[in-house]
DNA sequence: CGGGGCTCCTGTGCGC
DNA sequence: TGCGCACAGGAGCCCC
């Protein structure tokens, strides 16, 4: 499941290799993961432009092209970018003069729309602050939760309060700073809102550090797997012991999303 | 506005 | 050993 650094480490990588590229040809294999767009209209919108910048917003890749239009991605679970080997997974082909870019998805749930204005784009508008932007204080989120009287775990999946944290992040957040992930935010104290404040940062960092973490389909766009996943101290150890305690973790159901906490550590 | 449930899709892993 | 089925999960959407 690629979340903020997962997204981040692909980014990175492909600005590497794609910046300044003309894509010559585009093999759609798999019309479902283009949303609104006809393909025969997509192939010939975007063919034979350039790819100037990529960006990332929240858990979005954002591929800025020479003709001023967009190539927004989603890669919702599965989805992976893969650079330069051609492979039979493949769901769409960006052929550039001497090498090519794979789009692929196991699930299908993924998703590639091509936009005048990314900013307009539905699950773009209206998404909460990146947690790495300025602007993004310990004032602006302490505001941000007083408005709110929700469950804490999902509440910071919910990508209209926060960008880019998904499933594994929010529990990681929670465990390090010792609250269950059922507490309501008006229950929260001023000294726990500061922690969450600074462990979200702090986990995306180590996250992005060491290249995300391979649960489910990630890899980065050589193939290869993340290294954070041997660091996720609660996300899938659900019945494994805690590590500060020993406590088995517990697993519940949250918005019907798994989640794994410390009944022990984390109150 | 919030919470619950359903939907999309397919490989995995369980029970028998 | 093999079959069949429930299940997971990001995010939109509908409903109450």
């Amino acid at each position: 499941m690629p979340e903020l650094p997962e997204v981040e480490t692909i980014r990175r990588d492909l600005e590497k290799v794609v910046i300044g590229k003309k894509i010559e040809k585009i093999e759609l294999l798999d019309h479902k993961l283009i949303r609104g767009i006809k393909p025969e209209l997509f192939i010939k919108e975007v063919e034979k432009t350039i790819i100037n910048r990529i960006l990332r917003r929240g858990k979005y890749l954002i591929f800025v092209l020479s003709n001023g239009e967009f190539l927004v991605f989603h890669l919702k679970l599965t989805g992976q970018l893969i650079y330069g080997s051609a492979d039979r997974r493949s769901r769409i082909i960006f052929h550039f003069k001497d090498n090519c870019m794979n789009f692929l998805d196991l699930r299908r749930f993924a998703e590639l729309r091509l936009s005048n204005d990314w900013t307009k784009e539905k699950g773009i508008v209206g998404m909460g602050p990146e947690p790495f932007d300025r602007d993004f204080t310990l004032e602006k989120f302490q505001y941000m939760l007083s408005k709110k009287k929700t469950k804490i775990k999902p509440l910071l999946m919910d990508q209209n309060f926060l960008a880019g944290v998904g499933n594994i992040y929010a529990q990681e957040a929670l465990f390090r700073i010792g609250v269950h992930p059922e507490r309501l935010t008006n229950k929260l104290r001023p000294e726990e809102i500061k922690n969450l404040y600074q462990a979200i940062k702090d986990v995306l960092n180590e996250a992005i550090k060491y290249r995300g973490s391979s649960v489910d389909a990630y890899v980065d766009t050589q193939g290869r797997k993340g290294q954070m996943e041997t660091r996720l101290r609660v996300y899938g150890r659900g019945g494994q012991p805690c590590i500060n305690c020993k406590t088995p973790l517990k697993e519940i159901k949250l918005g019907g999303r798994g989640t794994t906490f410390c009944p022990q550590c984390q109150k």
